[in-house]
DNA sequence: GGACAGGGTTACG
DNA sequence: CGTAACCCTGTC
């Protein structure tokens, strides 16, 4: 399977996959309530879960039904740069993330760096988490419920270095925990729909309305545009990039520009 | 030490 | 529709 762990806890799309100190070839992880340790070994990945939980979790949050490698295939003959970033790219995939993290997460990230967006998003975790212990008897936290961010008062949310941001997680955690915006309706709902959804959100502006459709929704189809993504496409498309053209992939496309520029 | 920027959104003119 | 303000930490 093409799969690069590294390249993907690098890729900016999640924030609680980071490698271990001293041990870059480990990776670890806490998704869906579970802490994962990925380990690179020379003919793939070892993975800390049992067979059983492999298949019922972490199968999916890999998309590994998903062919990526017959991307390449899909680019158009003259685009060398969409070309050169799928060569550099290669292994990355579209994590299917749980979708009140994702939300969440990518409300903290407006004009944030993922170092600091990784801190607070730990910080929420360990504050208003669940405490767990791994397989070593390690503890770990989980991402909070929405009802428990709604609870937390918005200067103790200050509190984890969210700014301004604060308020829009305190308001937005309310809005899901009293069902005034539903996820299981969101997760029921067309990209287009649930993006004007995603948009009802304080703090969920249209960037970060198409972040959480790709990430938490696995609409492919979704093109976030930040800062990086706009200073591409003005330098290698300024005729316009072919969404036409890409459709029904477009923002699996977008995860390989964002890290080519990011990372070359 | 101060200035600046970092995966935007909102609230005003 | 353009533009300033929002908050804070790391970096130069």
């Amino acid at each position: 399977m093409d799969i690069d762990i590294v390249k993907i806890a690098n890729s900016g799309q999640c924030f609680r996959m980071n490698p271990i100190k001293g041990r870059e070839e480990v990776c670890t992880l806490v998704a869906f309530g579970e802490y994962l340790e990925i380990e690179k070994t020379d003919t793939g990945y070892q993975f800390s879960c049992s067979e059983e939980e492999w298949e019922r979790l972490w199968k999916v949050y890999f998309d590994c039904s998903t062919d990526y490698e017959g991307l390449g295939h899909l680019i158009e003959e003259g685009d060398k740069y969409l070309q050169s970033a799928l060569v550099h790219g290669k292994g990355i995939r579209i994590l299917r993330q749980e979708l009140f993290e994702t939300i969440i997460s990518f409300i903290i990230s407006q004009q944030n760096n993922i170092p600091r967006i990784k801190k607070s998003v730990e910080t929420l975790c360990t504050k208003y988490g669940e405490k767990r212990q791994n397989f070593r008897k390690e503890v770990y936290f989980t991402f909070p419920e929405p009802m428990s961010l709604a609870q937390a008062g918005t200067e103790a949310l200050r509190d984890c270095g969210l700014g301004y941001r604060s308020r829009y997680i305190h308001e937005t955690s309310r809005m899901i925990a009293e069902g005034e915006v539903k996820l299981s309706a969101l997760q029921q709902m067309e990209y287009q729909s649930a993006k004007k959804e995603l948009l009802k959100l304080p703090g969920v502006g249209i960037k970060v309305a198409e972040c959480i459709a790709l990430f938490g929704l696995h609409h492919v189809d979704a093109f976030p545009i930040d800062t990086h993504i706009d200073a591409v496409l003005k330098e290698y498309y300024p005729q316009g990039f072919p969404f036409k053209k890409y459709e029904g992939y477009a923002g699996i496309l977008q995860q390989y520009m964002f890290y080519y520029d990011l990372m070359y």
